[in-house]
RNA sequence: GGCUCAGUAGCUCAGUGGUAGAGCAGGGGACUCAUAAGCCCUUUGUCGCGUGUUCAAAUCACGCCUGAGCCA
């Protein structure tokens, strides 16, 4: 169970694992959509962690570009002041929703400067990059040109309807991505699970199919952002500045800012998990700047669905918006994030409706889960002195119907955790809570200690509790919190959130063995004879309010 | 304008050729260890519309309607 020495039993031959959530841009407060994304790369995180794979998580915001500049001067502030009060607004919601972020990359640090240069050049070495005209009509909302049948009455940007959108005819660096069509397709037909979903996947194959054209990484009459190398003039497009911003989150506090120490260790990364929306920068433009300069692209791209409201689009006109932070503070992270995870098919587009968020919580959480470890609790407390029986998982047979659940739950849940199926994970684990129920009914352990059946109560008992402690283990990277409360009325003195196994200076530190994957989430590990805690409600019944 | 996906019980969805399913919500019952919880039973469906293929279609083909999306 516990190692004299933990490096002994780190699984070292895992991989590293560094995923991203995108670089929000700090335009506005956060939204419910970021923290979303958000919430599924922590969970998905935690779970790499309890498998003892060395596991970075990147978040961060994108801070550059004319809209920002403009969106400061609105409030009358410099643009760094606006940026650094927005980016305290996010970072306090991830601390709400309990997110444990390895790395938080700002696009204005001044050694990201340093990596934007150095990249460029490597691009610009490359043949990659050229000057030239560029006219069109500029929608600063999407810091993007468009066409001008694309806008409405020519003048206004189909997403941003209340900003007319501005002539341009400047001079423009551009990328080459035309020289990446081929590359791109090949890489494609060579990993088909990097595009994920495989819908989103067809849009980018058809997206590509059609030709690539070269796309401008810079505008003129900008100064909130980075130089051009070479050419003052410019400043660099806030995209490709911003994509850069997960390659500078690599590096560690005391490196020198260099791409050779940032691709050092977490590189190439393994995920980038993104709103549908961003699909194309992700999965098109960002590879092909990689392969330009030289460097390994990443492993796979999950565009996850957007998310309404009662059935209709958010949106500040429609006066709809679910702010995240009231929704917390109303129900608690643990709460937020299950639903999120388990009433939505990830990828796909959900729904939010807070009846059912309450229905839904109320179910699983309050009623299947909580109520079943507080009367099992209240019967080893009447019935074996708060002590878990001495027994253990052998004690019972193969085809014991718990034990029959349990054994290869770890395994499958893994395999969903893998493929970032979260509500097959939630719906697996909360199968064998209500499977407990049904077994606690039909056997009705009150009724054996009336009879005076001890053996039979016991071996009830630890069989129920060790199941819920399984489903608490397999939930903790969703619902760590309640997961944490399980585990302490068990009698366990350990804390789900503060499992770690990262790579630090080459050497792999795992520092949580004794909630190692391999054993916990195995059916049969609860230790007879632990002491547990008094029966406490672990999951209060929520309340329809309104947000 | 082209293409993709979706439209199945009040809600969220599974089912992709052979007599319509799950969870939640609703209704009834027995029990008592428990957060009036859990357990058992249970109502509701022209499976978007139409035509066709077939012994047989929610499932295949074509057309249409509605919604979402990608591209032009």
């Amino acid at each position: 169970m516990s190692n004299a020495d933990p490096k002994a039993s780190a699984p070292s031959n895992l991989a590293p694992f560094a995923a991203t959530t995108p670089l929000y841009y700090v335009n506005d407060v956060p939204h419910v959509g970021s923290a979303y994304t958000t919430m599924a790369l922590d969970s998905l995180c935690r779970y790499q962690r309890l498998r003892g794979r060395p596991t970075l998580m990147v978040t961060g915001t994108d801070e550059h570009g004319q809209k920002i500049q403009r969106t400061a001067e609105k409030h009358g502030r410099s643009p760094q002041e606006h940026c650094d009060q927005i980016v305290g607004s996010f970072q306090d919601l991830w601390q709400q929703l309990n997110i444990r972020y390895d790395r938080f990359s700002r696009t204005t640090d001044e050694r990201h400067r340093a990596i934007v240069t150095e990249f460029y050049q490597r691009v610009e070495a490359q043949g990659d990059i050229y000057l030239s005209q560029q006219q069109g009509f500029y929608c600063v909302g999407c810091e993007e040109f468009k066409e001008k049948r694309d806008l409405i009455d020519e003048k206004f940007c189909p997403l941003h309807p209340n900003q007319e959108a501005e002539w341009r005819d400047e001079e423009n660096y551009f990328f080459r991505l035309s020289n990446y069509q081929e590359k791109l397709e090949a890489l494609y037909a060579a990993n088909p699970d990097f595009i994920q979903p495989p819908s989103r996947r067809n849009e980018v194959l058809s997206f590509v199919s059609q030709g690539l054209k070269d796309f401008s990484i810079s505008r003129i009459n900008l100064d909130w952002g980075f130089p051009v190398p070479g050419d003052a003039r410019h400043t660099l497009y806030v995209w490709f500045d911003a994509l850069l911003g997960y390659v500078t989150a690599l590096l560690e506090p005391e490196d020198e800012p260099t791409l050779e120490n940032a691709t050092a260790r977490w590189f190439p990364f393994s995920l980038h998990l993104i709103g549908k929306d961003i699909l194309r920068f992700h999965a098109v433009y960002w590879p092909a700047m990689l392969m330009s300069a030289g460097l390994p692209v990443s492993d796979r791209v999950f565009g996850h669905g957007f998310l309404t409201k009662d059935g209709q689009k958010m949106g500040k006109s429609l006066g709809n918006v679910l702010d995240p932070v009231a929704l917390i503070n109303r129900y608690g992270s643990d709460a937020v994030r299950y639903y999120f995870l388990k009433e939505i098919e990830f990828g796909r587009d959900g729904d939010f409706s807070e009846a059912r968020f309450v229905d839904t919580l109320n179910a699983d959480l309050a009623n299947d889960l909580g109520n079943l470890l507080n009367r099992t609790l209240g019967m080893a407390k009447r019935y074996c002195d708060l002590t878990v029986p001495q027994l253990s998982g052998e004690d019972f047979p193969a085809d014991h119907p718990l034990r029959q659940m349990g054994d290869g739950l770890g395994d499958r849940i893994a395999i969903a955790y893998e493929a970032l199926a979260f509500r097959e994970v939630c719906t697996s684990a909360l199968s064998l809570a209500q499977a407990c129920n049904k077994f606690l009914d039909q056997e009705a352990p009150w009724s054996r200690y009336k009879e005076g059946n001890q053996a039979a109560v016991e071996s009830i008992l630890y069989a129920v509790l060790e199941s819920v402690r399984q489903v608490a283990y397999l939930l903790s990277p969703v619902v760590p919190n309640l997961a944490n409360a399980i585990y302490q009325q068990l009698g366990y003195k350990l804390d789900f959130n503060a499992v770690t196994a990262a790579v630090t200076g080459g050497a792999i530190t795992h520092k949580s063995a004794s909630l190692a994957y391999g054993e916990q989430s195995q059916w049969g590990c609860l230790p007879g004879g632990q002491l547990m805690e008094q029966p406490s409600p672990i999951f209060a019944k929520l309340e329809l309010e309104s947000v």
